[in-house]
DNA sequence: GTTATTGCAAATTATTTGCACTTGG
DNA sequence: CCAAGTGCAAATAATTTGCAATAAC
């Protein structure tokens, strides 16, 4: 089944409609090879048509992510994107500090970690929804670059 | 050496001067047992001198990250708090989506992960920044509750 | 036809900023 | 003294919401 048939059973099951928006940012999200912003996601989708408007957008990705056919990635402060999840198997996001990049990565290393929280906490971890934050290849790489508020300091001192 | 005169030495070392109002947030910091919001603090922090501004509150805040004396975890949308980690091991943070508690681990049971993880796909994991959501033992004990949008469905369909 | 959905504009919320005044070193 | 820091009020930015008009089913 793909992606667009599963919207519209759901979208049937619950009484609602499909219209034409709903369509568009489905489509959209289809075309994006990393998670998108609200504003690109946004762009793209005036492309196709103009009237549609952002709060639809919004409106459209609170239904997809309650669908489960969208997650969306914090990337600090004030950075969030959404990336279609659809057919995939679960995925943990890598998130790179430095460029913002998004990788998914099979969730199966991360389940003996999960099993160890478990044990020693008590805490059902839910590892589609983890993000790791660090470097990616790229970044790391990279020596240096300008760094004016980090050239603070070291790890964490002192009681 | 305390959190306190690590704070005065950075503060000095930078040219930057000791208020009575950073002090006041300080210590605020030190008597909350769990991380806070904004809004906790700066009620706390009026108790103390109704005189300061939030906007105080928020560029200590800043100026605690900076120092590494203070972090601060995302909790979903709209909702970030801060807790002073000053002496301590770094820690991961276990936070419970259904109510918010975030708990502080060893960090060492995560470190074959990041190992896998840079393996795999050089990607250098910062287990300090690592925010870990799932259910805490309380929660998932809870059988049933009241859930209106995840009424949902299941994991991930289709492609 | 009926009700969900939309576009629009206004509201909300959390955070940031400009600036004249105050104050720590 | 005088630059750093503050309080205040206004600005920002991202998201949400109320509502009359529109369109799916």
């Amino acid at each position: 089944m793909s992606c667009e048939s599963f919207f519209i059973e759901q979208l049937q099951k619950k009484g609602f409609r499909l219209t034409p928006q709903r369509e568009i940012v489905l489509s959209i999200l289809h075309q994006m090879d990393s998670p998108a912003s609200v504003e690109e996601l946004f762009a793209k989708v005036q492309e196709v048509s103009n009237a549609v408007d952002i709060s639809t957008v919004y409106r459209t990705l609170d239904l997809l992510q309650d669908f489960n056919l969208v997650i969306s990635i914090d990337l600090g402060e004030n950075h969030r994107v959404f990336k279609l999840v659809g057919a995939e198997e679960p995925h943990l996001h890598l998130v790179c500090v430095r460029c913002d990049t998004v990788i998914g990565v099979d969730i199966h290393p991360a389940e003996s970690f999960a099993a160890t929280l478990m044990e020693k906490n008590g805490f059902q971890a839910d590892l589609t929804r983890l993000n790791i934050p660090g470097l990616c290849k790229n970044c790391r790489g990279q020596k240096t670059r300008s760094i004016t508020v980090n050239t603070l300091n070291q790890p964490a001192p002192l009681g």
